[in-house]
DNA sequence: GGACGACTTGCAAGAAAATGCAAGATCACG
DNA sequence: CGTGATCTTGCATTTTCTTGCAAGTCGTCC
């Protein structure tokens, strides 16, 4: 096992836990201490986790509670799945926004290195994962960034959107229903979500079967906006077929 | 067997496997180490691959850029003593600029946790770093994500930074000479320093001692616009001298 | 057909990286 | 404020990587 390896294992562990701790890491990896707080160093340098004494903590998790961070411990190998669908749909060579999000930042890591894309992005994170790929062209919408999901809000994020043709977004969400359409819990990522929306020629949302069950304060966009939603195969049938005739294709991954 | 050839099976392969090995790899096409690792270079050039030590792995597979964290090693020490001196220049409650660049970054990192802020930067992984912190009310600039630097440029980071009056900017810079001023490789950089400067109250310098001697391509402002600069103690009396002569005071930390 | 040049490959030596070990510093908790 | 756990740092070892150079391969041009 790779040093690098290793590392992106140590990262997704905390992700999914929401903490790792030393001791334990090193007995699973078979590594000493040293090694294992090595790679939490390079991690933290990276930006991407906080040391504490005894492991480390993912930065999504520090401060505001278990807002993004929680969201990744569940359904990871759907959501695995539906971002490997979702590559499907990349244009050629064109350009696309990626919504912030658990799925949509899986998404983001499995995008191809041989194509050209300029990718529009409202997140810090993936700006920085994806800004170091030499194929892709990189932009990010500014504005105040918002500690709970670590996207950016706003009107600054919101303008250059009016001015921008992208050929596909793809979308997370925080519920979806035939009648309330795409919901979200917060008014002013709402609003930065429909604008992506509304850039776009092309409307991909990718959720897993949960959304499907929930809705929340702030409508983002009518299914009729949708060209497609991607989700996994524990999606009730009846309400894809619902979804389906309300508009968007369901692709069950 | 041709060269090409070998590296679009090395490619397959990694794809398929997510990872391959030096060594495996050298055994099964019958050539040796060397070859491979030249293999390896050339499709890590192309952004498909990353190399690692013993091998390489698709960049599709990475979650998070491993050179980011390797890159700043020279003078730490100096650094570090240079962003807590810059915390003495910190506002009571009001705004700040964060330049990119990895002597701000340690002054981002610095930042007390008990005092409020609106912290203003270009860069990604700034914004991610703070977003977090319960006290800090982050803006990020937009625009296009530089691969090299991780710092947004271009028209939609200039734009919001016209309307806005910041009390302090913590700027970074290449090259600081008395003749010159302060200068950087790159003019969109260079573009979006000079707004920074214009939308602060004030401006605060950051370099250690080795930037005295380096002049770059592009400059973004005049030591007559700069209120202070911040340095070690390894930098020569006399160039503080001639600083101080024209404009900026000098602190030695 | 043969000679030239561009490119590829292998070899060897020195450089660099990853890891473990050990010693001393620091931290958390009672 | 002491004690055990955790953390940092320097060093040694092993593996891997880089680089210069020589030999080999392939295509091209005369």
């Amino acid at each position: 096992m790779y040093a690098e390896e290793r590392q992106q294992e140590i990262l997704r562990r905390a992700r999914a836990a929401g903490r790792v701790d030393v001791v334990k890491l090193a007995e699973e990896f078979a590594v000493t201490t040293e090694t294992i707080r090595r790679d939490l160093t390079v991690l933290e340098r990276a930006g991407v986790l906080r040391r504490v004494h005894g492991g480390a903590i993912p930065v999504e998790r520090l401060g505001f509670e278990p807002a993004l961070a929680t969201r990744d411990e569940v359904m990871t190998d759907e959501k695995e799945r539906i971002a490997k669908a979702a590559l499907a749909e990349l244009p050629e060579d064109g350009s696309i926004i990626i919504d912030a999000g658990s799925t949509t930042r899986r998404l983001a890591r499995a995008l191809p290195g041989d194509r050209e894309l300029t990718v529009i992005v409202n997140a810090p994170p993936l700006a920085t994962m994806l800004a170091t790929r030499a194929n892709l062209n990189v932009i990010m919408l500014g504005g105040r960034v918002r500690g709970r999901t670590l996207a950016t809000v706003d009107d600054w994020a919101l303008r250059p959107l009016e001015d921008l043709n992208v050929d596909v977004a793809f979308m997370g969400t925080n519920g979806c229903s035939v009648d309330k359409g795409l919901t979200t819990p917060d008014p002013a990522e709402s609003a930065i979500k429909r604008a992506m929306i509304g850039a776009a020629e092309r409307t991909v949302v990718l959720a897993d079967h949960t959304k499907f069950s929930g809705v929340y304060l702030a409508r983002f966009a009518a299914l009729t906006e949708i060209d497609m939603i991607i989700t996994d195969d524990g999606l009730d049938p009846a309400i894809a077929a619902d979804i389906t005739a309300a508009g968007p294709e369901v692709v069950r991954a």
